[in-house]
DNA sequence: TGCAAAATAGAACGGTCGTACTATTCTGTC
DNA sequence: GACAGAATAGTACGACCGTTCTATTTTGCA
């Protein structure tokens, strides 16, 4: 047996379009037919992969979930602990956004708009992973405090915020936009604020 | 005749629960029967007032847009210029979010991360529009420096960007995890970012 | 190579969409 | 108070939606 079930393979590469279509085109309105048209299948035929349109949902958002640590996280946790994974996080986040890892931008941001106001597991799943993200960019920043390397006076969490913000507002007016330079906007305010609360070793 | 014929009553009244359950469902998925129940009218009814959706959208993004002057611009446009009025400018625009002008939290936020993808006349006014609010901004930040509040050195675009990253940031993690601490974090990162530039009048 | 099981396709369903057409009710002016 | 025109309602249409059921093809192990 291979390591991987034909069924498996399709899957994936259904939720690798699903995932970037509804970036495009919205996780909501991107129908079953749509999504079949795009991968080149039946309908009937895909959809069997999936037992509801809820379920395929779901299994984008997973499958957007995993796209994002491996081309975010990942990375970032190969630069030391402190500042520069700090660093490395954002900038990666940015990159992520600037690449077209997902032609309509970065995947959460689109679905955490769309369903903001649609209570639900997938609006759930949606929530939990951007909280995860916002408390590991959180935990990146306490290391930094904890090795001396940033101000302990700031709030872990605010900073936090605060260096999400300028990322996501990159990603938003870039999509709208159309202007690369906005990347550059959010890097240079973030390392700005980050060399504004170094310290300097004692 | 009055000020007002009935028909145009209605109509604004159309456009006033259309601009907010848009912030809820989204603009698109919006349905022609969904707002007509929602108004109580029969769907012919409601949709004679728009030659066509894509009619009703346009009206109801120039509606939205209407509002947002109403509640942040004019009432900043008291505060003298210079800092104050920037501060207004988002301390306003803040309120906006977290009064709930629109259920769905800032119409041109969910508007513009659902139309980002979809080229046509809405998406055009969705981003003319925003463009227009960045471009104020950046405006009020300028007189500031030439008032000699603010330090001059900073660029004024990439300060306006900054702002608003954080007060789109509040607008929408308030959305997605409901607690309203998001607000005083975004109001006093911005607060803080002003002091820092502030000018000591010489 | 054969064969059960997995994967895919085809056709059809009730429902809702935007829209067009026609009929009815309401408004405001003379 | 009548009457033209505006405003609203009723009905119907083809298209697409998610889903179900049944048939066909493909897969991978015995």
């Amino acid at each position: 047996m291979l390591l991987e079930t034909k069924g498996q393979r399709t899957r994936r590469a259904i939720l690798d379009r699903a995932a970037a279509l509804a970036t495009e085109e919205g996780l909501e309105p991107l129908s079953i037919g749509r999504l079949a048209e795009a991968t080149g299948m039946s309908k009937s035929g895909l959809f069997a992969h999936f037992g509801s349109k809820e379920d395929l949902k779901l299994a984008t958002v997973d499958h957007a979930a995993s796209v994002f640590v491996e081309e975010v996280i990942a990375p970032a946790r190969e630069a030391p602990k402190g500042i520069a994974r700090v660093w490395a996080l954002c900038d990666h986040m940015i990159g992520y956004s600037e690449r077209q890892v997902f032609p309509g931008g970065c995947f959460f941001a689109s679905a955490a708009f769309e369903f903001n106001n649609r209570p639900g597991p997938v609006r759930d799943a949606i929530r939990d992973n951007l909280a995860s993200w916002l408390s590991y960019l959180e935990h990146a920043v306490e290391q930094a405090q904890d090795l001396g390397e940033l101000d302990a006076r700031v709030d872990a969490g605010e900073l936090a915020f605060e260096l999400d913000a300028l990322a996501q507002a990159a990603n938003g007016q870039y999509q709208l936009f159309g202007d690369q330079a906005v990347f550059d906007r959010a890097r240079r305010a973030i390392r700005e604020r980050l060399e504004s609360l170094r310290k300097i070793a004692a």
